[in-house]
DNA sequence: AAAATATTCAACTAAATGGTTGACAGTTTC
DNA sequence: GAAACTGTCAACCATTTAGTTGAATATTTT
């Protein structure tokens, strides 16, 4: 049960994993724009950056609407927020107690979760 | 100058578009655990289920400490906050701004930033 | 209706991904 | 030192990716 909305995360990080990608995330942040305002800082052809909106739109980090002979592309924060909570499962443990915890283990290691052999041990 | 240490957040992100991967780091985050343990609830090979702990422990989210025989995988949570940290730039939108905002500009879109012809006028 | 602009689609290429299997290498135990 | 484990490596395969170019499809303007 682990992973039900699994593909959800999937296409989210995937689109987050491209610096061109998080560069046109950040571009919306203050307004939407049009594919080709998107396109005009980069190198790379119109197409290839509209193939990166579509991969953003898959996401839903983004979304759509004409406007005239435009397509005004606009942020959509929800998904974003989504990866936010995946991630803030960690908080629990980086804050303090992991910091501890890994210090522990690297210490002691495996010293309470199992018995265990040790070195010096027969059996 | 966006994007000047990119390829670490990529690498992080693609670590994270893989729900193998996600569910192995969510699986290490009481104990570390060796390869084999890992390994053992997926229906992969040994060999699939190394190579995304490779792909993990380049993004630096893991770490491993040869341990006998063993290799303890262990989480390794400092890239984990650079992807929060990067998410946490959208923070100051969506909590209040952006939603406000971004309803403005489904009402009447387009209205502060160019003075732009509407469909009822002529030029 | 034709011309111009904005954007996508289709076909292609090169490289990367996620998986397999079988051989190899390090560690422990006999 | 040979057997048994743990894990990686190499070679391979199918699929996906990020990019290209050129043709096609809106939409607007003339």
């Amino acid at each position: 049960m682990v992973e039900l909305l699994t593909s959800a995360l999937d296409s989210v990080f995937h689109a987050l994993s491209d610096g061109t990608r998080r560069a046109i995330l950040r571009d919306l942040t203050l307004e939407g724009k049009s594919v080709g305002e998107i396109a005009r800082p980069y190198e790379m052809s119109l197409a290839a950056v509209s193939k990166h909106v579509q991969v953003l739109e898959r996401a839903e980090l983004v979304e759509r609407q004409r406007r005239g002979q435009f397509q005004i592309v606009r942020l959509k924060p929800k998904n974003l927020r989504s990866a936010q909570d995946w991630l803030a499962f960690y908080d629990n443990f980086w804050s303090a107690r992991l910091d501890r915890l890994q210090a522990v283990l690297e210490t002691q290691p495996e010293q309470a979760a199992a018995p265990a052999m040790r070195e010096d041990q027969d059996a």
